[in-house]
DNA sequence: GCCTATAACGAACGTTCGTACTAATATGTA
DNA sequence: TACATATTAGTACGAACGTTCGTTATAGGC
């Protein structure tokens, strides 16, 4: 009862390790079970199926997400501080690569499941509406904290930073650009600064 | 002489509507054979090896790129009119399912082999540093024309401008939004007032 | 209409895929 | 210590993978 959630997380962060390299469709059975020291059959009997795993997977990479971004974001002071470092924490969760040796397996399943239905496709969805949602909130927090001003379009300023943030992560690991984090917050000053209210 | 380079190019055309929905990486021989009512060798002696089939479906892609997005905005005037027709292409080409019936190929692949070296990432990078050369060099002729102040700093603008581009292929293709593209819209004029010289 | 280069085929290679069984072992408890 | 159960290993499966082979069909130039 104890020692299979243990082996559990083990295989699951294993997983979520190797989806980050090739993918959470080019994740195979056998080669995270080779990885691990595991028979086949072994780890296959924690999960029903592939898709299972699959899922298991992407659901232990939200939950990272959400306890190394957005939890510590929360305990700063409504409004731009806390938009700041949800911000800053989202950056640095693209440049870490202790958990994600091929990149935040989450934008990677975003491009490769916007056209393949099923189960990890709707978990992931589910995910980034709430993912958005969230900093959307947090935006709408920073206008009635007078930080920002009334007219700000929320939407449109979360649709802009989620680019920045996408943006970034491109040109981090495809193109090696060492200057992306840097642009990434200068670009974030620039939208504060455009939405900024007079008073503050 | 002839016919080997028609088929080749059905294939090739197949082949980068297949990627975009499953991934260069996920495209499999056997199932391409089967759409174009091939048999496996036949079409497998079109190409030396699986890479070389990958290779040459993105260099199709990149090239359709080039022909829908690129030249056309070549014909506009230098400066915001090029700038602004870029864009607008380029929004086109991602709203567009014929050619990609699973979104972008470029973009799905970016994130595909930002960690899997080989030729098809090599190529991949030698494209995307090309396009953005070629978007810093369209803003740089904007700033030249007096469109947007001297100051502008043109790798910034591309940065955050590709950053709408990816931002505005997730919320279209993932979460379905179809407000997406009036985002993106919004963004780039957004972007352009605030680089605009005071004279214009 | 022939002749040769090209193009496509069908079969088979060894490997790996996901999954289904059963057998053995480790674990927690009485 | 012994039992019951949860956890792993082992084996096998059909299918699909990329690739190679030898052969057949077909195309274009004389």
């Amino acid at each position: 009862m104890r020692k299979g959630e243990h082996t559990r997380t083990l295989i699951l962060n294993e997983a979520v390790a190797l989806a980050s390299q090739v993918g959470l469709e080019g994740l195979s059975i056998g080669s995270l079970a080779s990885r691990l020291d595991l028979s086949k059959s072994g780890l296959f009997a924690h999960f029903g199926s592939k898709e299972d795993l699959q899922v298991s997977a992407l659901r232990q990479a939200q939950s990272l997400f959400q306890q190394r971004v957005f939890a510590p974001a929360l305990k700063e002071a409504r409004g731009l501080p806390r938009l700041r470092a949800l911000f800053s924490n989202w950056l640095a969760w693209i440049e870490r690569s202790d958990d994600f040796p091929g990149g935040c397996l989450i934008l990677a399943a975003c491009v490769e499941y916007d056209d393949r239905p099923g189960a990890v496709r709707n978990l992931l969805v589910a995910g980034q509406r709430e993912l958005r949602g969230a900093v959307v909130k947090a935006i709408r927090l920073a206008i009635e904290e007078g930080h920002l001003a009334a007219g700000t379009d929320a939407w449109q300023l979360g649709f802009e930073l989620f680019g920045v943030v996408l943006a970034t992560h491109h040109d981090r690991r495809l193109l090696g650009d060492p200057r992306s984090l840097g642009r990434a917050r200068d670009a974030l000053e620039r939208l504060i600064d455009a939405h900024r209210t007079t008073a503050a």
